[in-house]
DNA sequence: GAATGATTTAATAAATTATTTATATAGTGT
DNA sequence: ACACTATATAAATAATTTATTAAATCATTC
């Protein structure tokens, strides 16, 4: 099973209160609208990702392609914002929320089948308003999207093992129904 | 039955790929707005044509009042295109998307009587949204709107003949429940 | 009162944006 | 207590954008 990590979001906390307008004016490409979002926005050109930053100190950290490159990104920003005076811990506790990450079944799926076959209880499937269909697995926790290429997204895992494993309950399930 | 050609859609592949950006600059009359749409608008004014050029190499014709004038202009502007050194085809092959023709029954028509009598599956009549009322033709597959006045609007034909085989369909049926 | 400007229908091209899912963060508004 | 504001990300659909054209009826503008 190719799983590939296509999203990692974690969150922080700085651990010293942040003046967000200020380091707007300091941060080059920094946006801070608090008008129309609490947090200050820091796009990231390489690797592409983005920090949320906000007033109490707490930042998110948002498309890294993994864990290793959420905590390199954060302890970077950190970096930067030590350089401008700001007293914010050089390694935060960085906490992964969420990774989202595809796989390929490598052969088609019928969506209509797995919908009524696996019923309206377990998944959600409603092709003319989004062509995947919602897959819940209870334990571990996560959401797949099954879509008629095979292909699927796995979001809502905190842990890499837990999308393998995930996407083998759903496979064994699929395989059992004889939908695959 | 006196059928007029309004406007004919054709499309064609140049042969080559195309640098809007450059032709846009050359081309007197052109638009290029990339952000605004992905095609160059290349407005003619005799005969009062416009064609659609893409990156691609495709193209897009349409305004024009016959076959003959499409597949005229399209060589014009491939001619135009080879004078700036451009290599693509001087005579693509052109497809034929899509002819409007208008003709006129010559008596007045009730839409309420027709939309009642043929049914709202077979046609579609709310004059308070648009005057016409929207008759499918399902072979050949096109559309009429007719009008009060007895006038009609056909679009939909990729042929001259099955404008003519759709209307005689149409003055078939409403002559056939009384409706003429 | 005359002149525009939508309204509807079909068709193509291609780029973009919307749709859905999860997740933290934190303001405003219901 | 929610929904929405904003961020990223994949998947695969749909819709929007642009241009053209007639018909007739509405609203709006000078």
């Amino acid at each position: 099973m190719d799983i590939k990590v296509e999203n990692v979001v974690a969150s922080a906390s700085s651990g010293a209160e942040l003046d967000l307008k200020r380091i707007s004016m300091e941060l080059e490409g920094a946006e801070y609208v608090p008008e129309k979002f609490p947090g200050l926005i820091y796009k990231i050109k390489d690797p592409k990702t983005a920090m949320l930053l906000f007033t109490s100190g707490k930042l998110v950290c948002t498309g890294a392609k993994s864990v290793e490159m959420v905590n390199e990104v954060i302890f970077r920003v950190m970096g930067q914002l030590r350089e401008l005076g700001i007293d914010v811990l050089e390694k935060p506790d960085v906490k992964i929320q969420n990774i989202v990450a595809t796989t390929d079944l490598k052969t088609e799926l019928n969506l209509n089948s797995i919908a009524i076959t696996l019923g309206l209880e377990r998944v959600e499937y409603e092709p003319e308003q989004f062509p995947g269909l919602v897959y819940r697995v209870a334990e571990p926790k996560v959401v797949a999207l099954l879509f008629g290429s095979g292909k699927i997204v796995c979001t809502g895992a905190k842990v890499i093992p837990d999308i393998d494993l995930a996407l083998q309950q759903i496979k064994k399930e699929l395989s059992e129904a004889g939908l695959l």
